[in-house]
DNA sequence: ACGCAATAAATGGTCTGACAATATGTATTG
DNA sequence: CAATACATATTGTCAGACCATTTATTGCGT
């Protein structure tokens, strides 16, 4: 294999390469596999459903050890672009990355960053006004039953509030799908996650608050059902809003979203 | 290691497991390693800046092979949680995940599932509007310096289609930095490289579009510099759905992102 | 005592070879 | 012919060696 040592053996090489390039970058063994493997799958050259050759045989045609190949098997499998099964006539089946590896970064990230909860909040006004619009517009009727469904959940839920609190999450997601697109829910479904573990149960504690988030939200359904774009749209942005509001009173500045509800 | 095969070396077992259970998960190795690691990275025991044990020593506490060991940090080190150096005081440094694994992985799910430029184009539409607001709300002087920095690029880049569309990109950019939101400034930064990779050159070839583009630049800017949120909002929105309907116009039906005009 | 060069040590990176676990195809046998 | 036993192909895992890289330590010359 060749790397840099070979490229500075002497002094003078040494001094030319520090000054013109500066810091050799040296990739490993199995980023470069995982890479080449990377573009040749997102290019098409390699189609779904098809099979990568078996480890043994990468290492024969790279040229590379086996553990370098497993290394860069791994990433991609990490990534969600191949999933792997051992016994005869296993391997590496090629897949299209889904939501999931978006979630899973997204997730690392609020909690890695102790992103604050202002943060998700701010992204959900964002986010669920225009995904209201967008269901409104492209909703299927099957959307709609979903749509029934989780509501019809909610209600049910109404006396006990941690169930309550999780139809609500689920209502709010039904609606994302009703866009039918992708990042949007992908978006939504990441930050509800987090929101989920962020909330306080005491939020949801009044029966007065139970009512107008269920009266709200029976609006909404009804305006993406008559593909009333600008009503959902405006009906959410309220609904949206009056809770953020609401959270905002309660933590006028930045509290972690780790739950542990304090004061 | 105990696992699944000496759980059914008779029929009977087998039958119970298959029917009372169903599809045992085996979970490997590196894999069990990687979560208990991570975990202990984001609850806080291991801290940013600190190392993680050597290689070879987590061999000998955790029992494993080294192959496993090794796949275990690669997977944190893709996830950004770790950062590996070689040499002697090398190892494993703790990191908190950054935009980067979010923004490669919306970058992967974009390229991998094909997704229509009209996606693409409707989360703008949701994000845009919002961003500016904030950042009107939520702007330092710094964003402003930045932001009328990004302008002249763009005043300046007038004659020069691509470095026009490059410039916009980093204006639009610029606007959502000064929201000091990381998550929505992860999604737009995912978001625009594949719209910059799928946008038409052809869409900024004349005179009036690039010069309706600087002017609607300016009155966001100003109404950012003003901190008047809704005008930075309603002139956002605006500015983004015109772009939109434009590109509509042209491709009313899903049209893949890999950039090659048809038509 | 000081500075610099050679050497050692610690660590990640890679290869090889072996065996275990798993899943499937194939032959064998009642 | 069906159920069982065996063969085979594949991933999963381990052990050990050696290479590459970086830093600490040592030792030597001045």
């Amino acid at each position: 294999m060749l790397n840099a040592a070979e490229l500075r053996e002497d002094g003078l090489s040494d001094l030319v390469f520090d000054n013109a390039i500066g810091r050799v970058h040296v990739p490993k063994a199995a980023d470069v596999l995982a890479e080449r493997l990377r573009e040749q799958i997102l290019s098409g050259r390699l189609r779904e459903g098809d099979q990568l050759p078996a480890e043994r045989a990468l290492v024969e045609q790279t040229g590379l050890g086996r553990s370098s190949v497993r290394e860069a098997l791994r990433v991609l499998e990490n990534q969600g672009l191949i999933s792997k099964r051992p016994g005869r006539n296993g391997g590496s089946l090629i897949r299209r990355p889904d939501r999931a590896s978006i979630e899973s970064s997204i997730d690392l990230f609020i909690r890695g960053q102790k992103l604050r909860f202002r943060s998700l909040l701010e992204t959900r006004e964002a986010i669920e006004p225009a995904s209201a619009r967008l269901a409104a517009l492209h909703r299927t009727d099957a959307d709609i039953r979903g749509l029934r469904d989780a509501h019809r959940q909610l209600e049910d839920a109404y006396g006990n509030v941690p169930s309550f609190l999780i139809a609500n999450v689920r209502w709010h997601l039904s609606v994302v799908a009703a866009t039918h697109n992708e990042l949007l829910i992908a978006f939504m479904t990441a930050i509800s996650h987090a929101m989920h573990a962020g909330t306080d149960l005491r939020d949801f504690n009044s029966d007065e608050v139970r009512t107008i988030v269920t009266k709200a939200h029976r609006r909404i359904l009804e305006a993406i059902a008559d593909r009333d774009a600008d009503a959902a749209r405006r009906r959410m942005e309220r609904h949206v809003s009056a809770y953020c509001e609401q959270a905002q009173r309660k933590a006028p500045e930045g509290v972690d979203a780790d739950g542990a509800g304090e004061e």
